[in-house]
Parts: C-alpha cells; structure tokens; sequence
DNA sequence: GAGCCTCGAGATCT
DNA sequence: CTCGAGGCTC
C-alpha cells in the first residue's frame, strides 16, 4: 500500500522474508541497518519496533534530523535529502560533525552548489547560539520533547547543573515524571554523550539567554487569534480589515475550522456562516466586529 | 526554464 | 498531510 516506484520498500523486502508485515514507516529514509531489519522481522506486528544498534545509519540521520530542526539548532536549508547525503558520505558520524563541516566538503554533493553550500555554513555558523531549552530539545533524550526541554532550561541555570543532577534531584521537578528523569539522568550518565556535549561545546556553541519575548499589542482582544472574513464588509474593503487585522497580532484565514477563533460577517454571507454555526465559532456581525476593532 | 528541495500555511484526524 | 511558494541547481 506504500510502495512508489523507487521506494525504498524494495530493497527491505529483498532482505525479509515474504511474509512481512507492516512497519513500513521505519524505512522512509532510503539506507537501512541490517539491525533494524532483522527486527523488523522478528517484531512485524507488535508495538514497539526499535533498532538496538548504535550505529545504526537510519537512527543516525533522524538524530540529525531532530538536532537542526526548528525547536533544536533552527537550521535552515537542511532537509532530510541533504542528512541522507552527509551521512552517506561519511561526512557527518555525529549531530556535532554539523560544526565541522566546510563549504568544500559542502559543495560537490547532490544539489548543492556554491551559493546553497554557503547558506548552510552560515546557517550552521548562526545556529552555535543557541537558547538553553533548544539545546536540550536538540541532544534527543528520550521523553524530552520541547516541554520537559523548557522545564529544564528554566530550572536549571547551567548546562553544568543539569548534567551534574541525580534521577531523584529531576523527580522533584514539578511536571516530570519518573521515566523521563531517568531517562535524561540515563543521557547524561553515558561518557559518550558527555562527549558529544563537549564537543559541542568545543565546536564554539554558546548557550545563551532567550531573547526578551516581542511585546505587541497584546492586549487586544484579536491579538493571537485566528479569524476568517466573509460577506461584504460596508465600512471598508475586506482588504483593509485584513491588514488591520494583522497589524494587532491576528491571523487572518480562508476557511472556517475548529481552531477558528471568529467569523466575521458582512452582509450576503453565504456557506462559510452556516459551517461556524455547525462548528460553535462565534460569530460577529460586521457593527460587532468594528466595535472590538476599535475598542 | 525545468526540476529538485525545503519550508510554511492551512486542513484534518486523533 | 497536502499544497504552493521561493530559492537554487543544472
């Protein structure tokens, strides 16, 4: 059900026997570890399918993928074909190669020419500033996504603090349960990920204070929500209301959904009033809408 | 100028 | 997840 021509499935199924089910999802990225094969095989149609072998290229390249993205290091210009590339070339054994790399080791890959080589070592140069929660959502401990990543940043004030903390300093941490103090108590246990830090660190990366949140125009009611406009407005053209819309920290969209804040109604609205009634979005008439406007 | 790659927006599901 | 835009390579 998955298979396109000039998938990867192929060459999995090559190494499995026929009767193989699923798990298809673990092999989007075009090299497989023989390790995570020989699982697959062994797991087709449990739960839990995970590669046990370190090196595995596969892990490797999510890893990466998970250290750039933009709740990690934020770099920009790195997608999974260009991982899939560095790790290939054996240019990349670790996400803190990234720091090493040079735009002539850049240049002759696939799609890669001067100008994109050199937006990327910028980028990567960009990216060795870096906010404290950021870089802990990018080392990739299990159970550390970007919320348990802020709880640490703001309860810890150091990099050094953090690593130096026992399963049972991180259990006292309202908001963290058991399996994930120790998991990160686990990552930073491991000499091997004490070393990857260091390098890091050594690779010039600089954890430094978040930058102050951009204060707006907070305060008024549109401000972060979600509307969509519809019929004809008699005061001014749908474009302007837009722009005004915007101007206060709004958003503006085409179409009514659940995560519709309001629908704002001129006159002859037509379908798009009907499914905000069907979806319990509030809706206001245009005198309403000019009232909060202002207000 | 065509095709490749990355990214963000918006929609939908869970 | 899908779609379209934008940037870049070839």
């Amino acid at each position: 059900m998955i298979t396109r021509a000039g998938d990867v499935i192929p060459k999995v199924v090559s190494i499995l026997p026929a009767d193989r089910t699923g798990k298809e999802k673990m092999f989007d990225m075009p090299t497989h570890c023989p390790v995570c094969c020989s699982l697959v095989r062994r797991l087709a149609g449990e739960a839990a399918v995970k590669c046990v072998n370190a090196d595995c290229p596969a892990q490797l390249k999510e890893r990466i993928r998970h250290f750039v993205s933009k709740k990690g290091f934020d770099i920009e210009g790195l997608g999974k074909k260009q991982v899939e590339q560095l790790v290939d070339q054996k240019l990349l054994f670790s996400f803190a190669d990234l720091f090493l790399l040079t735009q002539e080791q850049l240049m002759p890959l696939d799609r890669m020419a001067e100008k994109s080589a050199h937006n990327l070592i910028s980028a990567i140069d960009r990216a060795r500033q870096i906010s404290f929660h950021q870089f802990i959502f990018a080392l990739g401990i299990h159970h550390t996504g970007e919320h348990a990543a802020r709880l640490l940043a703001r309860t810890f004030d150091t990099l050094a603090d953090l690593m130096a903390a026992s399963k049972e300093d991180l259990e006292a941490i309202h908001g963290l349960g058991v399996i994930t103090a120790e998991a990160i108590a686990g990552f930073f246990a491991s000499p091997e990920n004490r070393a990857l830090v260091t390098r890091l660190m050594d690779s010039g990366v600089c954890i430094v204070n978040s930058p102050p949140e951009p204060l707006e125009q907070r305060d008024h009611v549109f401000a972060g929500k979600t509307l969509v406009l519809t019929g004809t407005l008699t005061a001014m053209p749908r474009s302007e209301a837009k722009q005004r819309l915007l101007a206060l920290g709004a958003k503006v969209t085409g179409s009514v959904s659940k995560r519709t804040d309001y629908l704002v109604a001129g006159a002859d609205a037509g379908s798009k009033l009907a499914r905000a009634k069907d979806l319990d979005v509030p809706v206001l008439d245009e005198e309403r809408f000019m009232a909060m406007l202002e207000s």
